[in-house]
DNA sequence: TAAAAAAGATACAGATCAGTATCTTTTTCG
DNA sequence: CGAAAAAGATACTGATCTGTATCTTTTTTA
């Protein structure tokens, strides 16, 4: 395994231990051992436990983005019924058995200081979600593309925060039945 | 301090730090330390830090209802303004210094293990709010009062996760906003 | 006031925490 | 092949973790 590809599957490690477990209920110890790599190694590539977790959010954040953005090219064309397909996106993933609630919403309960680099990551995929949703909804027309990106997320929001905690799936349907109605989507398909 | 005030005390230093810095990050030596409590105290009234820590759980789940429903039943008397008004409940409680996201939402985050009573607690008072939604949404005579229920509180959800993370305490208003427009709220006020 | 309960103080156990140091082995690549 | 880089193994530091044990002091209450 070449020096890159040791640094991305320690990355997808920890993301994936971060997810199942806590950021702060994982140590090293164990993103180590799970790894299959020496300490040294580690703190070869990271300076500190601080630093990888931010990188594991970059990750999850550019293949969250990207996956989201092929699953809705790849199953709607019409721009209002893209939007839609959003819903349909975070549904999969909730069904998904790695699902754990957001990991960006995890890690700023985790990381409540205001200025660390882990809060700042979570943040920034924020607002690139939310830039997505405003192109989206540009692309559809509608009148209010920032009023509309902003409800589009708060009902992916609400969504991820009802699947997780309650373990019912179907909140992304119910946050695509509200889209349905709050937005003027009259060319979007019914599914 | 009589006993029971001692372990109210306790419950409530508890809760306030965890809210302000995770479960995982603080220590039963800090919560000690910030009640001005001996550890052999603690562990008199509390066998582990989990159950410390689902007490704490439920303490806040019970403030919460208790709260949300006086400050609604306080401003509004018409049913449907009821709905409206919890909103401006949430609001109220995303201006607050204090808050720091959802307990509960960020409880079952760092209790991921599936049978623990801390994740019980978080998903307990889900369905407690959720069916007063139910009861405020039956009284104001909405066709299908389960599922506005289960609306109002995908709008909650996704407020509170936008107000957190993005520190937009306006998206209380925006969730108020919508559903203005998708619960059938005629006789509503307009605040 | 006297017995009982609670709380305080404090030291401790055994595990784990993040991070470092040292040294050997493996891998990469010119 | 041979030099350089990377990785492994391992022991360590000093702090912190949850929880317990022991003993003294305070408070409650009958």
């Amino acid at each position: 395994m070449k020096r890159a590809q040791k640094r991305r599957h320690l990355i997808e490690t920890a993301a994936r231990l971060f997810n199942e477990r806590g950021y702060h209920a994982v140590g090293i110890d164990q993103i180590i051992a799970e790894a299959g790599v020496a300490k040294t190694t580690l703190y070869r590539h990271f300076p500190t436990k601080e630093a990888l977790t931010a990188e594991a959010l970059k990750l999850q954040d550019e293949e969250f983005r990207d996956d989201m953005r092929a699953f809705v090219e790849e199953r709607a064309s019409a721009p209002g019924a893209r939007i839609l397909a959003t819903f349909d996106y975070i549904k999969a993933w909730f069904e998904d058995a790695e699902f754990h609630g957001c990991p960006f919403v995890s890690a700023t309960h985790e990381h409540a200081a205001l200025a660390d680099s882990v809060s700042a990551e979570a943040l920034l995929h924020k607002r690139l979600v939310i830039a997505y949703f405003e192109e989206l909804a540009h692309a559809a027309g509608l009148p209010d593309p920032k009023a509309a990106a902003r409800e589009i997320n708060l009902l992916h929001e609400g969504a991820v925060a009802v699947a997780h905690v309650l373990g019912a799936a179907d909140a992304a349907e119910d946050a695509k039945s509200i889209a349905r109605r709050i937005l003027d989507l009259s060319d979007a398909e019914s599914g």
